[in-house]
DNA sequence: CGTCCATTTGACCAAGCTCAACCGCCGTGG
DNA sequence: CCACGGCGGTTGAGCTTGGTCAAATGGACG
């Protein structure tokens, strides 16, 4: 079971999808199958380079398998707002699913490879693999949360907090598919991207920045960040892991509701 | 006594999910039963109640059948932070799905009716009606955009853009369920609610208020509001109605796996 | 009539913004 | 090979929005 999970596909590789959703359930063979399907050509993007524009036709989803993307708004107040950063396994565009029209933009932090899915494929996938559908259900559950904890520390934290928060975040969302617990990693954005991403300008997170490092929490090497003391970052931001566990025990056994 | 009458499903009327999602695409015989069959006993709250507290059991969602809640969290570092406010038809609790303890608090705004819906029976209905799983995907999809949409607010608008964007929120969701064009609501929450909800005290709440009826946005009596120029506030606030309309075109044909 | 709670108002304060300049790195073109 | 230009990062000075603290008003209800 476990060699054909690793080996079913066509092309005899997994997306990172369904690598993904095995960490938080066992697949069947045809769960895996039906998500491998689903997904259509691979798509290239260099960094800076804009997969969705807001307002653009929102026909397709997608599946990141390497690289970071962001989506984002572009308030008419002007500036812009970072809504959330998306990483390999993610199922991005979702936003947009309940609209014709792209609500918010995609656009690659870093150079990027995606894997396209028509919104039809997916209804498929709802159609014929209930658990899957639950299990997408729980994940999108899960990334709301993750996006109503970045509201409230938007609404009543610091800077230094939300700061903290994000790079908590980040590195939280990196050991699902880094495997392994780190430490330090690459952040590759700027920081008018971090403040667009808290809702602060870039000089304030520059002086942020600085403060946190002088006083020892975080060190920084180009663009390179290390947590140093990830205790104490925790229990002064108030972070909450929403991405190393997702609940399943609520769908029913695997048998149940796979077409004949 | 009306109420009751209104509601009781086994005399056959439908719940307030089952219309609300009629209004996005047209159900099935079976879907319908299959909605109405997987919410169980219903529930009165008084005002101010706590259905579910942050970190209690999370074994069941809800369905609002009457009145308003909101979901809220309380950051480490103090106050609170109002996420979401939920009104009749909204299936609720879906934050905490992914997991055992509930993650945001759940209150009753006003005196409420609610109907439990245990996550296996939700698990059931994705296996079961596949189309419906991926209805409820875009409303939860739906949901998603406005909480950006918040988030956007916080991060880049000012106090009394982001109490324009809420009352029209608010305004627009009503309008889903109350049906005809309406131009004023009854509000009932404080200002110090509405406040928790922005990331503002319920000092400059207040401030902002009056300065909006003293420049003839709004007018308040009581706790009624009525919005004096609504293209001027979206033009001012930047609103976009995520509630009136979610794409239902990508999901299969209703004939898929049901013998009707 | 007194208590409680929401609203209102005033005086003062500070976190974070604006504007502006400067530095350092790197890619590019002459 | 070096000058130039652009971008990201850093730093300073002054200001604004919204917060804090405090107190008064006013309605609802026992």
């Amino acid at each position: 079971m476990v060699d054909a999970m690793m080996f079913s596909s066509p092309a005899g590789t997994q997306s990172a999808l369904s690598i993904r959703l095995a960490h938080y359930l066992s697949l069947t063979v045809e769960e895996v199958a039906a998500l491998e399907a689903m997904q259509g050509p691979r798509r290239r993007l260099i960094a800076g380079e804009v997969l969705i524009a807001t307002d653009g036709a929102a026909e397709s989803l997608f599946v990141v398998q390497q690289g970071w993307l962001h989506s984002s708004t572009r308030p008419r107040t002007g500036g812009r707002q970072i809504l959330g950063f998306h990483y390999p396994g993610d199922l991005i565009g979702t936003e947009s699913i309940a609209w014709a029209r792209a609500a918010t933009a995609l656009t690659a932090v870093s150079d990027c490879i995606v894997t396209d899915v028509p919104k039809a494929a997916l209804g498929e996938l709802f159609a014929q693999h209930g658990r899957l559908a639950g299990l997408l259900y729980a994940v999108a559950a899960a990334e709301g949360v993750a996006m109503s904890d970045r509201l409230t520390a938007m609404g009543r934290m610091t800077a230094m907090q939300r700061l903290a928060m994000l790079l908590l975040d980040i590195m939280a969302r990196l050991r699902v598919t880094a495997g392994g617990v780190i430490d330090s990693f690459d952040l590759p954005l700027t920081q008018a991207d971090l403040g667009d991403a808290l809702g602060l300008t870039k000089v304030h997170v520059n002086r942020t920045l600085r403060a946190m490092e002088a006083e020892g929490m975080i060190a920084r090497t180009g663009r390179r960040v290390r947590i140093c003391d990830e205790a104490a970052l925790i229990a002064f931001s108030g972070f909450v892991d929403r991405h190393a566990v997702v609940a399943t025990d609520w769908l029913p056994p695997r048998a149940l509701g796979v077409a004949a």
